[in-house]
DNA sequence: TGCTGGCACTCGATTCTACCGAGTGCCAGG
DNA sequence: CCTGGCACTCGGTAGAATCGAGTGCCAGCA
């Protein structure tokens, strides 16, 4: 198989004038176009016979005899990784960026909601906020409330500010007094503990407290395994405009719906170090029209969560890549601050791109 | 005008013809399909003659000369006020509610975001959900949880079940201790009031714990007054089959990005004691093309959120009716149990403390 | 050898025409 | 007052003609 690496430079530089020139029109680009494109110097007979080679390796496909080329999904992967780099956002955009998290101020969630809105703001596709995981997150309080007779809410307060919590049936009626014995305990037992290895050591005298106890134990391990499998989707209505045919804007919101799905995407894309999925790259049907660009959320190093921006396979990578880069680092920034606001004096440095996009199939 | 009680019961039974085939075809409806609809028993002609009036008056429109008629939203509103009861559900749809309401078994919020799930499978249209409000709750816990060195968490439970939270600055050091003396404060202050009316009278000794509690309090002034609109969007994905023009689709989603708009179009109709409103009934101009099926949610004879669901003007008005009411009533209902599982001892049910665990996927 | 201009050819898109047929409005007769 | 009949309208479809952007190939030139 024809490695990527070495393209001719000038089939590279064809190959980018195509995508690029597709990226902007949507219509399949001709020999004459790429002629007149920038930094190409040969005749439109020449570009020819080199599409006919790009064709033949795959990175170019004709729709029709006699039509021009667009990109492969190949075409596009050599793109992104070979002829690009992750580009800057404009000073509008970056100002919108920077209003964005001086401005903001409220709980995580929102927070998460609102940024996944800027980033479909920002680069006019929808996208996705996959939130950080507290999977190794330590509780900070513990509490059991009553809710009604024979109903208590266990409310979890995490490290990260995240607040879990989950309805405990009593199954017979509890007084106040129990449940704030229970509570108690819990809380002493669970304090910065993670979720998962909370044990309560000693039985109490009262059966049932102990009982109490256990029922909330046995919530609490739930909530620790139970994979938060939430994402926050943005600007679903960008899609519509992305895509023409009706139904594949229809499938793809389908498969937004399906939160799974789009989580273990990002999972997947993330632990595989890629920034970028294209087509069918991924295993997912009912997305092989679109690609993906995912950057990861850091918190004080520890990579915790992630952003992804979801448009159609020509989507505008450079630009897509910085949005994505720069939002997922402010914030984990941002999130890195809420607990602690003397660490955001310090001035955010400037971002360059550190590492060019990675990982083929 | 012509008022809308008094159409011959003639013009009547074509224009519920006329409205349940295009329902049915989204075709425009000629007049020979009208005649061999039942209970018609005049020939086209003297149809043809009824529907200029009908045109005349306002309910009907031809899309051009030579084509059949379509009802206009005055049509769809004298078919929906006049001529057609809720409908009831198939029995297919019927067990789905049933099964998921004995099913569902977790916090407020995945309930909600569920339901409107729920809703649009039954329907195969959007829906909205609008959380039951919490206006008038009142507090079952309030408490501080340090977070960072200079940030605390202010939980607070609310009687129905929902946990509201913000963080504070509290812009120097603050000791565990002084946290605890506050939030013990905080609780005793706010327990069993509602949010807004919650005052501290005397303070303590410590002027630091002071400045907590002030802060707090005035944090928790902030949650009681923030209108809290959210709203829980189902199944998008079948606007996009519901319209076939793609821009219409989009208009639409964005629309319904803008949460707010869609609460306070929600609680007009509520207010207004409707349970339809069709094309540009509502003032919102990018939801013209659309039509709203509203039902309240009522715990315990309180009216306290509503359930929509939001297809096309032409949509199954009968059906939708029927969903949107009986979703509506078994989620009231629902909600209402989750305080007290004894009041949900369900007809024919055998209760019996059920635990099922959600594990997913 | 490799690039170029030229040429014949392909084929989707556009335009034009004809035509079909569903649908209308109108009217005379039962 | 209803009905069948009739002339008319006009969107949709089908086929033919045309256009033009684009191709592959090739001979000739640096």
């Amino acid at each position: 198989m024809t490695d990527t690496q070495d393209l001719d430079l000038r089939k590279a530089a064809i190959l980018e004038a195509v995508v690029s020139e597709y990226i902007g029109t949507a219509q399949p680009v001709g020999s004459h176009h790429v002629a007149r494109a920038a930094g190409i110097n040969v005749s439109s007979a020449t570009i020819r016979s080199e599409m006919v080679a790009l064709e033949r390796e795959g990175y170019l496909m004709q729709p029709h005899t006699s039509a021009g080329r667009i990109p492969t999904d190949k075409g596009y992967r050599f793109f992104v990784d070979q002829l690009t780099e992750p580009g800057v956002l404009g000073p509008a955009q970056r100002q919108k960026v920077s209003r964005f998290f001086e401005q903001v101020h409220c709980e995580m969630e929102e927070m998460l909601e609102r940024t996944s809105s800027l980033l479909s703001e920002l680069t006019s596709y929808a996208s996705v906020v996959l939130p950080p995981s507290h999977e190794a997150a330590v509780a900070r309080s513990v509490q059991l409330v009553g809710l009604g007779p024979r109903v208590a809410l266990l409310v979890v307060v995490l490290a990260d500010g995240a607040v879990e919590k989950r309805s405990i049936d009593l199954a017979e009626e509890v007084p106040e007094e129990v449940l704030a014995a229970a509570s108690a305990r819990l809380h002493a037992a669970a304090h910065s503990r993670p979720l998962g290895g909370v044990t309560v050591s000693a039985a109490s005298g009262d059966p049932l407290v102990d009982h109490v106890v256990s029922l909330a134990l046995s919530a609490l391990g739930e909530l620790a395994s139970e994979a938060h499998d939430r994402v926050f989707v943005g600007g679903p209505s960008r899609l519509a405009a992305a895509f023409d045919a009706v139904e594949t804007v229809s499938a793809v919101l389908a498969t937004l719906e399906q939160q799974l799905v789009v989580v273990s995407l990002l999972r997947d894309v993330l632990e595989r170090g890629v920034s970028v999925v294209i087509g069918a790259e991924h295993g997912y049907q009912s997305l092989a029209s679109c690609a993906v660009v995912v950057a990861p959320v850091s918190v004080e190093g520890q990579p915790s969560g992630a952003v992804g921006i979801l448009g159609p396979t020509r989507m505008n990578y450079p630009q897509a890549l910085a949005a994505a880069r720069v939002v997922g680092e402010r914030l984990g920034q941002r999130i890195h601050e809420s607990f602690d606001p003397a660490a955001g004096a310090a001035p955010a440095e400037e971002h360059r791109p550190r590492r060019r996009a990675r990982g083929r199939r």
